[in-house]
DNA sequence: CTTATTGCAAAGGTTTTGCATCGCT
DNA sequence: AGCGATGCAAAACCTTTGCAATAAG
């Protein structure tokens, strides 16, 4: 069951036009994406989508918090569904993008002391070379 | 005593000009700095360097790993002098990056298993409003 | 009906590239 | 002397913007 329908985008106040509604749906299948790989996809469904209204959305959806940025992959800025904290394995080679689920909140342990201002997200990507990458070698 | 001189450049396969001894030094003056920081400060004290200079030395001092990408503050490519693993406290108001060390190693006490690939790096970035900002509102 | 959203085309900003010259080792 | 590095200007690239037309609520 997704969580990403027409009514969570108009619970943010923002208007569920098709289009909205493939850009959301391809960061959701893909799990993590570019944004010119979310062009390709999207527009295969509906061709005539601009990349302007790709951007848009983007903006207007991280703004809303229903996507993240996960980082830059290889000069290219990746997103993803928002979610609840987790851990990103990202391969240096090929940029596969991998979640990992923490066994608990992934801030305190690491701390010794307070933090110089007041925490609102946390980001925790592992950088390294991927098994699959690895065995081609 | 500063770890960043002509003999470390050297022993990357580098060349230890004035100007990339002038952009290390500047990072690590900085702590965390941006391209336009970079390229300001530099030009002060000497003037006729060029803006694909910087660039081109930030390119070869990465794959020589002696300095590291922060992320992106602000729309910002952010460096700083590449050291022992660390967390990043990154205001999202001023952009004000803090080092923050952390108790021991940040990684193994958030995973519940074994990684998909083979660690290389990993990076901690905290999020949120600073104490300073917090109290300019 | 009202207002957000779209698509287009142009503008803006950043980063990269090619090449002749320069200078570190 | 040789080869990497520099500086310049142009090109490439990515992202944003303004605006008229469209469609969602």
């Amino acid at each position: 069951m997704s969580m990403i329908n027409s009514t969570a985008i108009q619970a943010c106040g923002l208007k569920a036009t098709p289009q909205r509604l493939l850009i959301l749906k391809h960061i959701e299948k893909a799990g993590h994406i570019s944004i010119e790989q979310l062009f390709d996809a999207v527009q295969r469904e509906f061709p005539s989508i601009s990349l302007a209204t790709v951007y848009k959305n983007i903006d207007a959806l991280l703004a809303a918090g229903l996507i993240r940025e996960v980082g830059i992959v290889r000069g290219k800025h990746v997103f993803e569904i928002a979610k609840e904290d987790h851990i990103h394995f990202i391969c240096k080679r090929c940029g596969t993008v991998t979640d990992i689920r923490p066994r608990k909140e992934i801030l305190p342990e690491s701390l010794t002391g307070p933090l110089p201002g007041e925490k609102e997200m946390v980001e925790l990507n592992i950088y390294g070379i991927c098994n699959s990458c690895k065995n081609e070698t």
